[in-house]
DNA sequence: GAGCATTTAAACACAG
DNA sequence: GCTGTGTTTAAATGCT
């Protein structure tokens, strides 16, 4: 042990003061370290416990340079200022990413992910040329634990045997050794070379300070010794890199990757003041300068105040706080290791999740771009309603919009989980959307049937559901069995089906009641329980006349809830006027979800008929099969004579069979009548 | 600019 | 007194 912090002092202080150590060099101070390491081994010491013992090694040396790291910047900072600015790097552990068996740390995905730039497939590909990187690295690091073993054995078993002359084994070992490092830099080479195609495919972006990224994981079953060289020819190179090119990344894959006939310079052109966990830095002199506050800005672990480690969020006052709490609280140990990996594959997750929904995308845009040029073609409610749809963007863009829309597969798709102004709208059904004060409100690419999907979206995603509270609400007792909750019930729904609403509680909580206030629409109801809150489905579809009523344009105001139903409603109509609605039969019959987008569309496509029939038919009021799907009705309280005459007195009828149901509601119902 | 819908914040009352 | 619920008012914003 003595002799461990003996080689690490010296290696570290070589490592600041030793300037460029050529791939060759590395590997005889490897050796040299190796056979040091084997001349005083510990004969209580089993193998097992050897590589235990190692693996033990590389996490403390790590730790150890961490914290050396740490104290010489703190001490240089006093000296030079250049070294001071890379402070908020350094102070980031450099733990995580080093023994993380990753090839592109979590940060990175995410990146990929929200940079957006790649195709399923190229994701896909991304994937397994990471799995099976790893997957080699894995096996590389066994077989070296194993001679590394094997070293220890043999050397063992001579100093048992009688302090034979062990020259030639220790050479033959050495020459293992030997092998072993050049398949490992080959490894390192194969890497850099799998990251620069990446980047050169534009599949992955690597900041300067990154680089260092596909050594990390290499890192992890390396020895002490190993570590110690790997971070010397780090800092060598880094000092020589610094000095010789201010204008420059401390490293520029494109050039250093290629050159093969240095192979350790090439994988050893790492960065130490990288920095990890992730963290993005870029060296250059004018990155270097900037402050704190900027960096605070960027790190992807702190806002608003708050650690963002996964399941931490503790508070930190400021940006150096933060760090200090980062690095003492998620430093190098086996729960932040673990963390990392679960986040991981949470990315993972996400990404195979977009992977999917992309290839769907695309799929209905192909679809829809054959198809979409023929609802146009006959001005039918039908079209109203497809007219409707069109967001505002794409109708500006272009009057004839409709196979122009976003979902034209010859445009650039807008990445969906990007934020709240390209979330899908259509699996929140019938629920209007929310008006947004965000400018480009009606950016929207929308998908036009990843309901079940988008309900995942939000429920994961802290992302504000374009819609207003009152269909939320409505939308939330209509979910419910009995079609009415108690205000609790309605909080709770919130929160189960909005990660946004898990915050600010005391905001949203009070729109809500003020809402139910607010809105004819929401009837408190009293109840053995207590008040419950129902929907008097009359007066909800009271409001949307008055929105829409008038000018046809300003149906647009429907907005993107209806969007990309176009295709849907297209078919709805054409559905339900062949057949007496059994699209909507069938979609409720089906997946809940579907149920729902059958309620959505029906009780859409009727407030657009009540308008088109008010405005425009007043002699055949009621008469269009969109009013067969009239409303539900799920007030419980007693009902007005002329209620309970119409459909509106149908409590529930969407847990009925809706054919008969629908029937009977288009027979007796004069909506426009009523609504009227 | 008017009118409307919506969101947000706040104050207040009431009941448990 | 605290909390949850319900009502009301007002201001701000976005849209037509």
């Amino acid at each position: 042990m003595m002799q461990e912090s003996g080689i690490e002092t010296k290696s570290n202080g070589s490592a600041i003061q030793n300037g460029a150590s050529s791939g060759n060099h590395l590997l005889e101070c490897s050796l040299r370290e190796v056979r040091s390491n084997g001349e005083t081994p510990s004969v209580e010491i089993g193998a097992a416990d050897l590589a235990h013992l190692q693996q033990q090694q590389a996490l403390q040396v790590a730790r150890q340079f961490l914290l050396q790291q740490q104290q010489q910047q703190q001490v240089s900072g006093l000296k030079s200022p250049k070294r001071n600015d890379k402070q908020p790097a350094l102070q980031v552990p450099v733990s995580v990413a080093m023994m993380t068996p990753q090839v592109i740390t979590p940060q990175q995905m995410q990146q990929i992910l929200q940079q957006q730039v790649l195709t399923p497939q190229q994701l896909q590909v991304l994937l397994q040329q990471q799995q099976a990187l790893m997957l080699q690295q894995q096996q590389l690091q066994e077989f070296y634990k194993k001679q590394q073993e094997q070293l220890q054995l043999q050397l063992l078993q001579q100093q048992h045997a009688g302090k034979q002359p062990k020259e030639p084994q220790q050479q033959q070992v050495a020459t293992q050794q030997l092998a072993f490092q050049q398949q490992l830099l080959q490894m390192q080479q194969l890497q850099q070379q799998h990251l620069l195609s990446l980047q050169r495919q534009g599949l992955l972006t690597i900041q300067p300070g990154q680089a260092a990224l596909p050594l990390q994981p290499l890192a992890q079953g390396m020895i002490p010794t190993e570590l110690q060289q790997l971070w010397k020819e780090v800092t060598s190179s880094h000092t020589a890199e610094e000095t010789a090119s201010n204008n420059h990344s401390s490293l520029d894959l494109s050039t250093t990757c290629v050159s093969s006939s240095a192979p350790s310079k090439t994988s050893l052109i790492i960065n130490p003041h990288a920095s990890t966990n992730g963290q993005l830095s870029v060296h250059t002199p004018k990155r270097e300068s900037l402050s704190h506050e900027e960096h605070s800005h960027s790190h992807p672990l702190y806002g608003h105040g708050v650690c963002k480690w996964p399941g931490c969020e503790a508070v930190c006052e400021d940006f150096q706080s933060f760090l200090k709490h980062l690095n003492n609280e998620h430093a190098l140990d086996d729960r932040s290791t673990a963390q990392c990996r679960v986040q991981m594959q949470v990315v993972q997750q996400l990404e195979l999740q977009l992977a999917k929904d992309k290839e769907r995308l695309q799929a209905m845009m192909t679809h829809l771009h054959v198809k979409s040029t023929e609802p146009k073609a006959t001005p039918q409610p039908l079209n109203l309603v497809s007219s409707v749809t069109l967001s505002k963007t794409a109708s500006e863009a272009s009057p004839q919009s409709l196979p122009h829309t976003p979902t034209t597969p010859t445009t650039p798709i807008t990445p969906v989980i990007q934020g709240p102004s390209v979330i899908t709208t259509t699996s929140m059904h019938n629920v209007e959307p929310i008006r947004r004060r965000c400018p480009n409100k009606y950016n929207v690419a929308i998908s036009s049937a990843d309901l079940a999907q988008n309900q995942e979206f939000y429920k994961n995603a802290e992302v504000r559901p374009p819609f207003t509270y009152a269909s939320l609400i409505r939308q939330a007792i209509l979910e419910s069995p009995e079609k009415q909750l108690t205000l609790n019930e309605i909080y709770n729904w919130f929160t189960r089906m909005f990660a946004y609403f898990r915050r600010n509680a005391a905001t949203w909580k009070n729109a809500v009641r003020h809402n139910l206030s607010l809105h004819k629409c929401f009837v408190r109801v009293e109840n053995v329980k207590g008040a419950v809150w129902t929907v008097d489905e009359l007066e909800f579809q009271k409001r949307r006349p008055q929105k829409i009523s008038g000018n046809p344009s300003l149906i647009k105001n429907i907005q993107t809830s209806h969007t990309y139903c176009t295709p849907l409603n297209a078919a709805l109509q054409a559905s339900m006027a062949d057949n007496s609605i059994p699209l909507y039969t069938t979609a409720s019959m089906g997946n809940p979800t579907l149920g729902n987008l059958a309620n959505a569309m029906r009780e859409d496509l009727n407030g657009a008929m009540e308008h088109t029939n008010s405005n425009e038919s007043d002699s055949s009021p009621g008469r269009s099969p969109m009013q067969a799907m009239h409303p539900v009705h799920v007030k419980e309280e007693p009902l007005d004579p002329d209620e309970n005459e119409g459909p509106l007195s149908l409590v529930t009828t969407a847990n009925h069979s809706p054919d008969f149901d629908h029937d009977r509601d288009y027979e007796d119902e004069p909506v426009n009548e009523d609504i009227e």
